[in-house]
DNA sequence: TATTGGCACTCAGAAGCACAGAGTGCTAAC
DNA sequence: GTTAGCACTCTGTGCTTCTGAGTGCCAATA
């Protein structure tokens, strides 16, 4: 069992490391945080510490560097998270505060977070668990295209253009707007595709195509809400922090550019709301992810995490804040959303 | 007078230092490209090269690196564009084809073209031009929410979503939203601003609160038109070819995530439809770009070029190949949004 | 006049080497 | 349990040397 007093010096390593980018030694350890020890008795320390893997030593007579069980057990302990800083705090308010669609809340927040980090940031579309059709809208933009819009009851909305190919009376768009609405209105999404089966069936042959058509850009919508998408930010931030993962980087923009993989490994993390929940280093089992840190949290209404948010970076990185950020950014996501 | 050989010889240098990444000397460049002279002749011609400014030597016996001027000179005598591939075609096609809004097809040209060409892709929103309102909808999405969207004759949508902060009736919705269609329909959208003035005071107090939110938000949107914005993509390109811009990435990455200085430079270079305008490394005056090639490419309808396309890079990138792909691009976009 | 073979020259980068300094582990004393 | 002291071990740095790719120039050639 480590003493409390080698736990501090992990602590101190760890941070140490991440501000300094360099291996760590006893002296310099003692220079900035004053232990009330010498540096013979800090080296014993180490050297429990390397024991239990905690840390490791990159050469003979090198300073040390926080393994990631290091970084874990810190991170086990934190105790206290670095509060965001004033002006982090009302930079946050005043930027989201305004009321807005989903896209708009969920663009800004991940800039937000990725600004906030200096990570890449990272927030999955909700999915719609037991939502339910508001109401169809056919919105005619040309005159032989018109806009198919979804509205479902929390806040989300969808639309896609359809192409006609003929001139599109108002009166028998105002008809179908009606009967869909009649058919969909209130239907939790799950039941879309059986109910709109049949209904392309009821229509003049000259409007079938295009009915068809439009029941057929629902059914991707709901499907496409089904299907988990990611929005990313500030994949920017790896190339300052190049250095961090080996020269490795351009498998970790490949892991990247295939967003499934990430999709895959957080829906694997289990989350709360509230609760940030971390992976580090080779704690996840992604190829060219073994140098890197996922964290999410997750957010949604009272009853239920609708989806995820959270950042990807090196091992190396400032947990505290970063943990602090992204339950921040889940808490305003979750207060945006929820209602 | 630089001589046909010379020039040859211009060309196979940049092709050579475009792909190896190594400065090019006369030897290697004689193995590759079969000139039927000697190495002791291609010396001569890259003396000359040498003193027209075209080309450069690291250091003294090193091979020649092309200037910018040399890339200049080599991009202006381009007669053959390398053409897409077929596979590059198709995949174009395909990916594309399906009819959407506006900001689908941008989005999904601006990635197309950062996954052709290997670099940061960017392309500018349509500035509206002589465009006029086609219709204004009302969307209830909540019992106190309801979204506004502006839709322009342009194909080009815009949403917002406005907390009214109390039940709203349906009927006193389609009366607002028949109103707001009869004062705005086909007007231009620079006359919003003037036509919605003194809209809200016809209304009951009860419901002025809400007209004036509507309103604001509608003149919000054609200010957002005006105003300018960008859709970047494929930034962590960057990291790549970090090599290239001499460990400056992150000025560059400053000045790109101030789309501010993008959105300045390529404004005020002069393009035309069908043809692709270049600025090779210090050719552009911007701090932090001076390694950096910038292309855009004009797109638009029949009468006029509404907006931008284009890409960004180390000035050692394949301009060819780019050329042709920010060409393909931007006709597509007009083919997309001329109609 | 343009091209070529030959030759001396140059310089960046690799290879080898010594050295300083930061860091370690261990032991004996406190 | 802590500390002082000491021997040891590396990396990184600075230095020199060496090699090879590449140049520029000149005299000979077609």
């Amino acid at each position: 069992m480590i003493s409390e007093r080698s736990f501090d010096v992990l602590r101190a390593i760890v941070e140490d490391y991440v501000s300094t980018k360099e291996p760590v030694g006893s002296k310099s350890l003692l220079e900035r945080h004053g232990f009330g020890v010498s540096s013979a008795t800090i080296r014993n320390d180490m050297a429990l510490l390397e024991e239990e893997g905690l840390i490791h030593a990159p050469h003979t007579s090198a300073g040390r560097v926080p393994t990631d069980s290091g970084y874990r057990l810190f991170v086990d302990r934190l105790n206290e998270i670095k509060q965001l800083s004033v002006a982090e705090r009302t930079a946050m308010e005043t930027l989201l505060e305004s009321s807005a669609d989903l896209d708009e809340i969920l663009s800004r927040s991940v800039r937000m977070l990725s600004q906030l980090t200096n990570q890449v940031a990272m927030v999955q579309y909700p999915t719609l668990g037991k939502a339910r059709v508001r109401s169809v809208e056919l919105v005619p933009i040309a005159d032989t295209r018109l806009m198919v819009m979804l509205v479902s009851d929390n806040g989300r909305i969808q639309q896609h253009v359809v192409e006609a190919g003929f001139m599109i009376a108002t009166d028998s768009l105002s008809m179908l707007r009606g009967k869909l609405n009649e058919l969909l209105g209130g239907a939790s999404l799950s039941e879309v595709s059986s109910l709109t089966k049949e209904f392309s069936g009821a229509f003049a042959p000259e409007l079938r195509v295009l009915v068809t058509a439009i029941v057929g850009v629902l059914n991707e919508q709901v499907d496409a809400n089904r299907q988990d998408k990611l929005v990313l930010s500030g994949t920017a931030n790896l190339a300052r922090s190049e250095g961090d993962f080996g020269g490795n980087i351009t498998s970790l923009l490949d892991a990247i550019e295939q967003q499934v993989v990430l999709l895959r490994l957080i829906s694997e993390m289990e989350t709360e709301q509230d609760s940030v929940s971390l992976l580090i280093g080779s704690e996840n089992s992604v190829e060219g992810l073994n140098r890197t840190s996922v964290m999410v949290s997750g957010y949604g209404n009272d009853s239920e995490t609708i989806a995820k948010v959270g950042l990807l970076g090196p091992t190396r990185m400032d947990y505290s804040t970063n943990i602090s950020a992204v339950r921040a950014i889940a808490k305003y996501l979750s207060k945006s959303i929820g209602t």
